[in-house]
DNA sequence: GACGGCTACTAAATCGATTTAGTGAATTCA
DNA sequence: TGAATTCACTAAATCGATTTAGTAGCCGTC
């Protein structure tokens, strides 16, 4: 069907070597011979097949990347389109293509792993989203996979990171409520078992304890809006209840705040709060969002182009950091209350995340 | 290095076509050979080369998807992610994978879908974001390649198609407006190139026409939050300005819900607003967002299901209809407002995607 | 007992590009 | 002038799995 070196070789009166040599500009070939080869390969609108090259290089031109999400989350997450738009440019430019898994199941992953690597689909994989004692590390080593990971796991690895310090953010947003007058600052973390659910806890604590303040106002939530709602429910029924919460997402700081709101509370009023990735629509909540802007295009193209770099052995091995995330100050966060404020009685989790929250039920206060 | 069927012929000291024959099934091999040579296979830890068998086959054991949008837009939409896990639950399924490829740039979709196709990267592809007039379509055709989209083009298409009525959610929209008593409700749309972008219009005209009421409350924007405000300031200034916006998506919304409350109006008291795609984010606005959710998920999971159907001869080729999105009603609309508004006056739209609207400002961070 | 038909298998071709070994001719050097 | 070297190219092997053509052995049958 599609032309193939042979029909370019035998149009030309040449053999299949000669051709080959010529179009990759190897030596072996004289001028003018070279020519009529070019030529004739672009008449006939030759191109290569991927599938036989990659057979003979045994290279398969493609690199991946496995999302371990449930299906419901992962459209929330302004994270990976931008990453992955990143990887593009940077696979685009050496004509190396980007195939994606989606593991919605816990056994999916390691299968998914699996599958890219036996079959040998891919040359190499971008680990994100890496957790504490990451088991994935060493099934890695174990498939012979080549590998760059999204910060430095906390277990010994052979594969090269690109490092993005969020911890630089989150020191920044305490700072700044800090310095409006904040003492009682709390967190929103996503769960503890991925590093930079760690990382975003540890910076925040270590803010606060240099500032000479407490660190216990903590609840662990999941990265999503029910579990920001339910968090934040928690934090907002103590007696010692926070005039501030630093989240570690923007859904969960977009939930919480709504929460706060449908609880009588006023943003920043009552309550300031920040969130973490400066999704598009942070800016248009009300009160706009005071969040953290990193850069997951610059992440996408540096992690994609350091696996390259790694897949030819070009690559030296170290690690790469990112410029660091930067905070955005919006309407979000404001001066301390004055006066005190009754705490919030709590309501249970079921009704948070089903009938209490899911349709008319919330009636916000109007005002801004 | 890695085991192919050779190792396993010589180890169970048969031909490597026997091999061949007992691992696929399929008849010619006495039967105690044949369990001989699966188990010295399974001891061995063969898996089959996709690389050879790709090239023997022909066929690439993948789908591509090009997704046309420019890096910062693409994180704020909810529906490539879910739709994308769609995708993967039905290619896992049958060993299939998923080749992702993002085009920033307006030249770069027509190459990706050349490179996916000239180098035998994928068996077919899943054409999304169909548009009026889609050029795509008979690219697709030159090049040979199996192709499903999403909704039936508006040119003639040899492809089949996986629909999605979103006709009905808008009218769904617009009806529970009208029963709330609005008379003037406008419509933000999205590029009236796509395809669902007008199929969104239309659904709004007919209803209004339906119900007798004016159509001329239309402003068109590009699915994005600053598009969104301009297009909600531009309705806003009018004289007859709407009681009710029906927006084409739900970042649209937000922006246009931000920009209506920060200039004093309330919502729903003032103006209603609904969106589209039922984002996570949309039920913790302030107020929460009357939506319509449609599933992009199944979406995804019928339309790899008809594709895999097309490249395998299977499939008869007929249209398939997915299940009409539902509205969504949460707070952000209400009854009509019984007093006269005046109106807004009209922002530029520099400033609006700039200072005025959140008095934005970014703090760098100054050390490390 | 010769022949057809069947089973169970092997040898070799195949997919398309790359690469290695080899060959004939021209050129260079002693 | 003869040997050595270089050049330009061809033939064939290679990657790993599948498939086609072919073969040896066995059974049954007329």
């Amino acid at each position: 069907m599609a032309v193939t070196i042979s029909d370019v070789a035998s149009a030309a009166g040449v053999s299949r070597g000669a051709v080959s040599l010529a179009l990759n500009g190897h030596a072996g070939v004289g001028d003018q011979t070279r020519q009529r080869i070019l030529e004739t390969a672009k008449a006939l609108g030759w191109t290569p097949n991927l599938r036989a090259k990659s057979l003979r290089s045994a290279k398969a031109y493609a690199v991946g990347l496995v999302i371990a999400r449930e299906a419901k989350l992962l459209g929330s997450d302004p994270f990976f389109p931008s990453f992955i738009a990143g990887v593009e440019v940077t696979l685009e430019k050496h004509d190396y293509t980007l195939v994606l898994t989606v593991a919605t199941e816990p056994g999916a992953e390691e299968r998914s792993y699996r599958r890219l690597a036996d079959g040998g689909r891919v040359d190499g994989v971008i680990l994100s989203d890496v957790r504490h004692d990451d088991s994935r590390i060493a099934l890695l080593r174990g498939l012979g996979l080549p590998a760059v990971t999204l910060n430095r796991p906390d277990t010994p690895s052979p594969f090269p990171a690109v490092c993005m310090d969020d911890a630089v953010g989150i020191t920044a947003a305490v700072e700044h409520l800090i310095s409006l007058g904040h003492t009682r600052i709390g967190h929103v973390g996503g769960e503890q078992v991925y590093l930079h659910g760690r990382s975003r806890r540890r910076a925040w604590q270590s803010a606060l304890t240099a500032a000479g303040l407490g660190t216990d106002l903590f609840a662990e939530a999941d990265f999503t809006a029910p579990g920001g709602v339910a968090a934040t429910a928690r934090l907002l029924a103590r007696k010692d209840r926070p005039t501030a919460i630093v989240y570690a997402n923007d859904l969960m700081a977009t939930a919480g705040q709504s929460y706060a709101q449908a609880h009588g509370m006023n943003v920043p009023g009552d309550l300031s709060i920040t969130g973490y990735d400066n999704a598009q629509f942070a800016r248009y909540l009300n009160p706009p969002l005071t969040t953290i802007a990193a850069d997951p295009l610059a992440w996408g193209r540096l992690a994609a182009a350091m696996l390259l770099g790694q897949v030819s052995g070009t690559h030296d091995g170290g690690d790469l950091i990112l410029g660091p995330p930067r905070l955005v100050v919006r309407s979000s966060t404001g001066e301390v209350p004055k006066h005190a404020v009754p705490a919030v009685a709590v309501d249970r989790y079921e009704d948070l995340s089903t009938a209490e929250l899911s349709q008319e039920s919330i009636h916000c206060q109007e005002k801004q």
